[in-house]
DNA sequence: CTTAAAATGCTAACAAGTTACATTTTAAGG
DNA sequence: CCTTAAAATGTAACTTGTTAGCATTTTAAG
């Protein structure tokens, strides 16, 4: 399962290096193999959690085995924060996606970095704020744009994040799986967008022919008041 | 306009009164009267604000007049965040619904506070956890809940906010805004429930006769894994 | 009482997703 | 090569929600 998500800015980003090698410090490493879970919803264990090397996929599976993606950990990236300072048990599953190394500190350990170094709750604020806000916009987007813009807009965030190359190796799946929508729905909006010239399909694979051509269709559509970008 | 939210945790019940009256000392209060608006998406100025009383509701405009909700604010809940710690123009375009008044800090003032009282990052980063985590499992609601278990999720968490009785002061149309739909789809889906006798519709006022039902109802359709809240 | 505004109800045509099942594409092993 | 099973994609019938327009009910103000 491949997932795609426009890279972010992570815990190293805004940590000087010393205190990012303090926590890293106080926790310890745990490997994880693909697909492995790293922890379930409920789990009542508190501590904050880094990914340092791999992907992490954190979502949540229904009784029927449904199966809902919230979020894509990269390294840099912490969860667990909820445990930490909102007194919740683990609210969400998490599974490796490759292989994938992750580093766990915690209460006590981290409760006296917390208070060592001010620094550390500020980022954490940060991290968490513009969390709150890419969830905003994703949910504004939701509502506002049509499927195929959302589409439009992953795979563009997507190929500018990686090199801006043109072909995207995904699967149909794994686009439904971002956007929280069934295969099929994605399998109809691509159909649309090759026939209009916009994309085209292969197996695993969809390339854009003409960028531009993607981000006017998009533009097209937004009706959403645009703010200057910080 | 009335916009139900069930209560949830503020800057006040988290920081000592010492540490909320510095902060409100530092700010300059106003008074909103009903409808005006606070600020508009884009605007570029920095600072924290804190409702200190009325209601302030958020959400923006499109450009074809669409108008979505995002969150309601109520007495010592704040905004402004962003602006501050992840470096962004307002975000949003926030009304005042009633008479509302709000206090407003300015970047430089906050600033200091924040280095010389560690609890305000404390709590402010715990608000901001416990609003991210709000969104997540309304998200996954949003996909896993058919509309009348969502409009029973709405209905019984502003029951338990407002001294449990079964009565609520809402119209369709504020239950529409709040849940992201059109006002005929929570019609019909009302009406479904009234046939059922898990409502009784009146006039700008809906009244449940029976809690426990609704409860169960929801129950039968809850395909999440519940986890034990703290 | 009247009456206008507010809130709700109803219908029809349409748009967008869903589930269940069918088909195509690929890669691996003889 | 050729076969075959798994992976990926396509199709069809159905469900749900949307828009738009208008009808009806309820309320509160004169």
């Amino acid at each position: 399962m491949k997932v795609l998500r426009p890279k972010s800015k992570t815990l190293r980003d805004l940590l000087p290096f010393s205190v990012m090698d303090r926590l890293l410090a106080a926790g310890s490493k745990r490997r994880y193999s693909d697909g492995q879970v790293v922890q379930e919803r409920g789990d009542n264990n508190q501590g904050l959690a880094i990914v340092t090397s791999g992907q992490v996929v954190a979502g949540n599976v229904g009784l029927d085995g449904s199966f809902l993606v919230s979020a894509l950990l990269r390294p840099g990236e912490t969860f667990g924060e909820y445990t930490l300072f909102a007194g919740l048990p683990r609210t969400h599953t998490l599974w490796s996606q490759g292989a994938a190394e992750i580093s766990f500190i915690r209460a006590r350990p981290f409760s006296r970095l917390l208070d060592a170094e001010p620094a550390i709750a500020r980022a954490l604020l940060t991290l968490t704020l513009l969390r709150n806000y890419e969830m905003l916009e994703f949910m504004d987007a939701q509502r506002r744009f049509s499927l195929r813009a959302r589409i439009a807009r992953l795979l563009l965030a997507t190929v500018d994040a990686e090199t801006s190359s043109e072909t995207i190796e995904c699967r149909h799946e794994d686009l439904a799986f971002m956007l929280g929508v069934s295969r099929v729905a994605i399998g109809k909006a691509l159909k649309r967008m090759k026939e209009e010239g916009l994309v085209s399909l292969h197996y695993g694979r969809i390339e854009i022919p003409n960028v531009r051509r993607l981000k006017k269709m998009i533009e097209a559509e937004d009706q959403f008041f645009p703010i200057a970008q910080g």
